[in-house]
DNA sequence: AACCAGGACGTGA
DNA sequence: TCACGTCATGGT
């Protein structure tokens, strides 16, 4: 009662385990494939992202991701890091036209070209330094989600990420109504857990679970819903 | 064969 | 501010 969203969380957690993300690209030997084959997925594991390559595969995935299924995202990825490209010097160094080809599976390919390619400016600029959340949303491309998903994900930073998949189902908890603001329910969650990259990693990984196994079609399992709301 | 996926931007009111 | 159209491929 006094705390529902960590109980909430503990519920997910239970209920779903570690969900280990923000998923990384696998190698077989050294050709790379697809997350999750092998160990894409790091259940427990919280080192990550282990250099700097892997920390600009995880900013491009999630700017790659934006209102698109991750399978076609990992297509994506896999012909960036195929071609060596899947860092901010071989962004910068392809053509709009061959980024383009390269990202096609991802969707809106001309928009997401441009957003790699002033990411990937910005991601020079820092230098290895960790942006803030302003600087972040100034970049062309990034919004508030996509913004805290590489804080998050990609730096350990603890901000939370609210998706479409959090208003679903926290709406229909009742404890939040559709006028709520983005940040309005970044506080909530932030203000009721305790600050720690690893939670807030595993809590939005799970919540996103939930919701593809319950909102979605032919979502069963919703029993679950029963036992959040108490 | 429509529908939607781990959003963000541009526009008009 | 805010609602709405647009962007695009690949799964079911």
């Amino acid at each position: 009662m006094n705390n529902n969203m960590k109980k909430i969380y503990d519920i997910l957690l239970k209920e779903y385990g570690l969900q280990g993300w923000w998923p990384i690209l696998d190698y077989i030997g050294e050709n790379p494939t697809k997350t999750g084959s092998i160990s894409g997925y790091h259940q427990g594991d919280y080192s990550f992202p282990r250099n700097d390559d892997e920390r600009f595969e995880i900013c491009a995935g999630a700017i790659l991701t934006q209102s698109t299924a991750w399978t076609n995202v990992e297509k994506a990825l896999l012909n960036l890091k195929k071609r060596n490209v899947l860092n901010e010097k071989g962004i910068i160094k392809l053509s709009h036209g061959k980024l383009k080809e390269l990202i096609r599976p991802a969707g809106y390919f001309n928009q997401k070209a441009k957003k790699l390619k002033k990411f990937a400016e910005f991601y020079i600029k820092m230098d290895g330094k960790t942006p803030h959340r302003d600087e972040l949303l100034d970049v062309w491309g990034i919004g508030p989600e996509t913004a805290d998903s590489i804080l998050l994900y990609a730096y350990k930073v603890p901000s939370f990420v609210v998706d479409a998949y959090t208003r679903r189902i926290f709406s229909k908890l009742g404890m939040i109504d559709n006028k709520s603001t983005y940040d309005e329910i970044k506080s909530m969650f932030e203000d009721s857990l305790d600050r720690d990259y690893r939670i807030y990693q595993e809590f939005h990984a799970l919540i996103v679970e939930h919701a593809k196994r319950c909102y979605s079609k032919g979502g069963d399992e919703c029993m679950l819903q029963k036992q959040l709301i108490k």
